[in-house]
DNA sequence: ACTACCCGCTAGTATGAACC
DNA sequence: GGTTCATACTAGCGGGTAGT
């Protein structure tokens, strides 16, 4: 499913041979390939990187403390469930009950949990569901003897019993289709137009109320298995191709031993198969009917070892299918894989010259004619994603392993259907990228613990900034040797370069002037429009951000005013604001910032404390023009000592030196002192006011100017706290 | 137990043609 | 030049039955 498929009435109407060939020699075809969401992986992917894939895909990370979930799964197949929590790491503390049948996973007939589980995986007979049923349209999948409908009722007493607080029910596509039995009915009965999911769900919601459920289509990608839809998180995930599992497909144990007499009645069948398996094929469009077969002893079943032990009638079908290839594709040559399905008749046998397969059913026999191999039985497990290495199927036969996989569901599948439960229930976390905006101050989110953020453990955190001032810039290259690497944004080709996840929280100072604030905004709009990303952005600003026309500018936004006394001793105040593209009222963004406020608020650690720098105040001889400014404060503020108020502050940058009940706000020239409860005077400790701790941002290595420059353009920690993660819950 | 054969049909999609 | 319509075409967790 490689290239995009042509519409193949216009390669027809195009006559015939000329068209295919310009489909297979047309370069941008090939060209695209990397766009559609099947670009072949470049190996075997594992059963494990499948899973990891999808984690990350989904934008999440498994948390580090795996907690036990008690689970329980029945008619499942293969037992994938079970297999796909053990890749999640999820402790296996299972019973998979298999009604009567055998529990491979456990090696003995599992029995019922006594108690309720959390999860129930559950799957029930699709066969009378299935679009590739033959009498489906003709009897009423739902009817009261149907397999599916008596073992539905199973699983729905197995429900009831069991009572699990999330259930997984799997079932085929063919389920939202209605049947043909009761479209016929009369149009005042209801339920002509239902299909047998209709039926299923109005059951489900009447036998077990007290549950939601929401139903989802979901492909195999990045396994080689494609169902019609995908799902959004797995569309980007590169696929593998069949190819590595032909290679890894043994190749054919019975050969016909050459001495073999000439069977002359097996070549009868062989002939006749033949020349009907031709006519179907013609009569299907899908050879011309002037198409030349190859003399008997160079066709596919007579040079491939695989086809040589197979009945007739699949030898002919073979030897037409690859003509079908041929004359669809080109040369065998020039194909990666070349690969059908042989145990269908050849007007409707399906191919592959991509390596990606649609759903592998119970009986299909794929052959490859490159390798001129047949897919094992084993390898078609392989394909849903179980490594046959890591299961005991060594005992079944070919034919039962065929239905197993057949029938079941792939890692991917279930994965994807795992991984928001995981996460529901806090064991999978969601990833996210932040971007912060430092502006030229500290990087608060690196700065942060995991209390005051908890989401700090699956956030990937880089820093971006404008253009700085040489000064800061040279103060820049110091600071960065502490921490991670900074982006520098200067143009919006900028903004489009940087790397980032899938979720993007763009957080930080927003730009001062009012130009360069509605420029980033539209940038980033830009950004996620074009790389798919969802974004979201929480500024922080002197002022509540003016944006001329809300409307245009594409993003929803609320604002919090945050006034730094509540944690610190500043007394000053900033806006946070928050800017969303979905649907959200600016009410709530703001909402959603007071809330987290209030929490941060609780957690002492990131309050800023009034503790003096570790630094003798300048001597008297100083001839430094700072040093005197400070020694004029620090002797103004000794003069208060032992006055009723317990701190005051003085900027000794101010020429005149008024005296504050707070630290006035942070500039680049500040020099706050304080004098503490002890009479103590000297220059406050910038990086403790604003909540960090002393240890966590190690700013010696720079002047004093410089460490000045950075703290005076900090966001503090609260304000950091409280923006991350407020905005977070608008990913 | 295996093989050969036939069977069923609709929703979604791609695309050119016709239309506004 | 963009939108809607008409059309062709495909996929689909096989199954029943008769014959060997």
């Amino acid at each position: 499913m490689g290239a995009p498929r042509k519409r193949p009435a216009c390669a027809k109407a195009a006559s015939g041979k000329q068209s295919e060939k310009a489909d297979e020699e047309n370069p941008k075809a090939k060209e695209e390939l990397p766009e559609t969401p099947t670009v072949m992986a470049s190996g075997m992917v594992t059963p494990l990187a499948t899973v990891q894939l999808l984690t990350k895909a989904a934008g999440l990370r498994r948390s580090d403390k795996s907690n036990e979930l008690e689970w329980a799964s029945a008619f499942d197949g293969t037992g994938m469930p079970s297999y796909a929590l053990k890749l999640l790491s999820v402790p296996d503390m299972s019973s998979t009950f298999n009604g009567s049948g055998y529990c491979y996973v456990h090696n003995h007939c599992c029995e019922v949990p006594t108690t309720s589980p959390m999860l129930l995986c559950a799957g029930f007979l699709c066969k009378s569901s299935s679009l590739q049923n033959g009498s489906r349209w003709v009897k009423d999948p739902v009817a009261a003897d149907s397999a599916s409908w008596m073992s539905f009722q199973d699983t729905m007493k197995l429900l009831q019993k069991a009572n699990p607080r999330f259930f997984i029910l799997e079932n085929v596509q063919g389920c939202k289709f209605p049947g043909a039995p009761r479209k016929r009915r009369a149009p005042e009965d209801e339920s002509a137009t239902q299909s047998p999911k209709d039926v299923f769900d109005e059951v489900i919601s009447k036998e077990l109320p007290n549950f939601n459920v929401q139903c989802i289509n979901l492909d195999s990608a990045p396994m080689a298995e494609q169902v019609s839809r995908i799902s959004a998180a797995a569309k980007t995930i590169p696929r593998q191709s069949l190819q590595f599992y032909f290679d890894q497909s043994s190749v054919a144990e019975v050969g016909v031993p050459e001495s073999q007499e000439y069977d002359g009645t097996r070549e009868v069948a062989y002939t006749q198969h033949f020349a009907t398996q031709m006519q179907k094929a013609i009569e299907a469009g899908r050879i011309p009917k002037t198409a030349v077969p190859k003399h008997r002893h160079l066709r596919p079943s007579s040079v491939c070892k695989a086809l040589q032990c197979m009945p007739p009638g699949t030898q002919a079908i073979a030897d037409v299918a690859l003509m079908i290839l041929v004359e669809k594709h080109g040369d065998l040559e020039n194909l990666p894989v070349a690969i059908a399905d042989v145990s269908q008749s050849s007007d409707r046998l399906k191919l592959s010259v991509t390596g990606i397969w649609g759903t592998i059913t119970t009986s299909s026999k794929l052959f490859d004619f490159k390798s001129e191999k047949l897919l094992d039985a084993r390898m078609q497990l392989q394909l849903l994603g179980i490594d046959v290495k890591d299961v005991m199927v060594t005992w079944l036969k070919d034919k039962e392993i065929t239905d197993m996989a057949g029938n079941a569901m792939s890692i991917s599948q279930c994965t994807q259907v795992l991984l928001p439960l995981l996460s529901h229930l806090g064991q999978a976390k969601k990833e996210i990228s932040v971007l912060w905006v430092a502006g030229g101050g500290l990087a608060s989110p690196l700065l942060l613990d995991e209390v005051a953020w908890p989401g700090k453990s699956v956030a990937e955190v880089k820093l971006v900034e404008f253009a700085l001032d040489p000064a800061r810039q040279q103060a820049r290259v110091l600071y960065d040797k502490n921490f991670a690497k900074v982006a520098c944004l200067q143009t919006s080709s900028d903004i489009m370069n940087v790397k980032c996840l899938a979720s993007v929280i763009v957080a930080g100072r927003a730009p001062t002037s009012k130009k360069a604030f509605e420029w980033f905004l539209k940038s980033w709009k830009e950004f996620s429009h074009q790389r798919g990303v969802k974004i979201v952005l929480v500024l922080s600003s002197p002022r509540p951000p003016s944006i001329s026309d809300p409307a245009s500018c594409g993003w929803v936004f609320g604002s919090h005013e945050i006034n730094w006394s509540l944690f610190s001793c500043f007394d000053t105040s900033c806006y946070v604001t928050i800017f969303c593209q979905a649907e959200q009222q600016g009410s709530n963004l703001a909402k959603a910032l007071a809330h987290e406020m209030a929490k941060i608020l609780q957690l002492p650690h990131v309050h800023g404390t009034n503790k003096h720098v570790n630094e003798q105040l300048p001597k008297t001889e100083s001839t430094d023009k700072k040093d005197l400014k400070i020694l004029a404060a620090a002797q103004k503020l000794e003069r208060l000592a032992g006055t009723a108020q317990a701190s005051r502050f003085i900027d000794a940058s101010n020429k005149s030196l008024p005296v504050k009940l707070g630290i006035p706000d942070p500039k680049k020239a500040s020099l706050p002192l304080s004098i503490a409860q002890d009479g103590s005077v000297n220059r406050v400790c910038l990086l403790e006011a604003l909540g960090y701790k002393a240890q966590a941002a190690n700013l010696s290595l720079l002047s004093e100017a410089a460490q000045q420059s950075i703290l005076a353009s900090t966001v503090p920690a609260a304000v950091a706290a409280t923006m991350l993660n407020a905005v977070a819950r608008f990913l």
